[in-house]
DNA sequence: TACTATATTAGGAATAGTTCCTATTATGAG
DNA sequence: CTCATAATAGGAACTATTCCTAATATAGTA
């Protein structure tokens, strides 16, 4: 193979800290995990290699209701789930694959390359609030 | 009934201005359309406004892979196609019904309100300034 | 080891989209 | 007409991200 990981600890450490943050982190968590291990890491260096990561196929991003990207170490297919309260991103067990079968063809003139599902929803934790303090609508 | 669209030439123009234009606009797009029916209008009622209408369930957010949010006043069921080139979002004629279906109950402890089926590609546009432009990978 | 070309980095400035704040203006009720 | 309330315009502030540049690290070669 000739994908030998050359030089890049800072690189090595994005990836690290992308796949040891469980949850479906942003740029700004695996910044902050990632200068754990290289602590002179910049923003600039993180943003670079999840884009370069994504390219090579070691991540995925989530599309998502906010304004930050999730991204997500686990490539397989699989759809998302998003608290529209407090943004928290979640894996859920149905596969795309599902969803693949039923797309056109010929959708709008359009090459498909990929389907992002996410659910949207409301965590454990939003809805007991919510709960508590009186319905609102 | 009381909701008599009472006043705010501004929130109907931004109605109005999310309803004709067809292709899913930004809230940037809305903006300048607004403007030509109110030419005072400001981005702070623009966005103000779409929030409110998207609260009283005349347009509903598109969940896209760009930085900017999409509205859509058809508020049915369906899926969106968006380019990842050059961000374009157009509507595709899967229903999400197809999809609520496989949902399970319990996903992870969230309740679940929706689901935002973005299938991503490449509009004509692009393909064919790509291929004419010899193909990466 | 030293030298050189190339790739990558840190740091911060710049950008884009959106939200927030405040004084001003419009609206509806009495 | 007057008052209380709601909505607005304008712009500052904020956040996530991208862009730029000089400095640093790396790999290859002698």
């Amino acid at each position: 193979m000739e994908k030998p990981r050359r030089g890049s600890k800072q690189k090595r450490a994005v990836l690290s800290a992308a796949v040891s943050l469980a949850n479906h982190p942003t740029a700004q968590q695996i910044f902050f995990k990632a200068r754990e291990e290289v602590m002179s890491i910049s923003f600039s260096t993180v943003y670079r290699n999840l884009g370069i990561l994504v390219d090579e196929g070691d991540l995925i991003t989530i599309i998502g209701a906010g304004s930050e990207v999730h991204y997500d170490h686990i490539t397989g297919n699989h759809c998302h789930i998003q608290c529209s309260i407090c943004g928290k991103v979640r894996d859920l067990d149905v596969p795309v694959v599902d969803f693949n079968g039923i797309l056109p063809s010929e959708a709008s003139g359009f090459t498909v390359d990929g389907v992002c599902v996410t659910f949207t929803g409301m965590c454990r934790d939003c809805r007991e609030k919510t709960d508590s303090k009186g319905e609102r609508r």
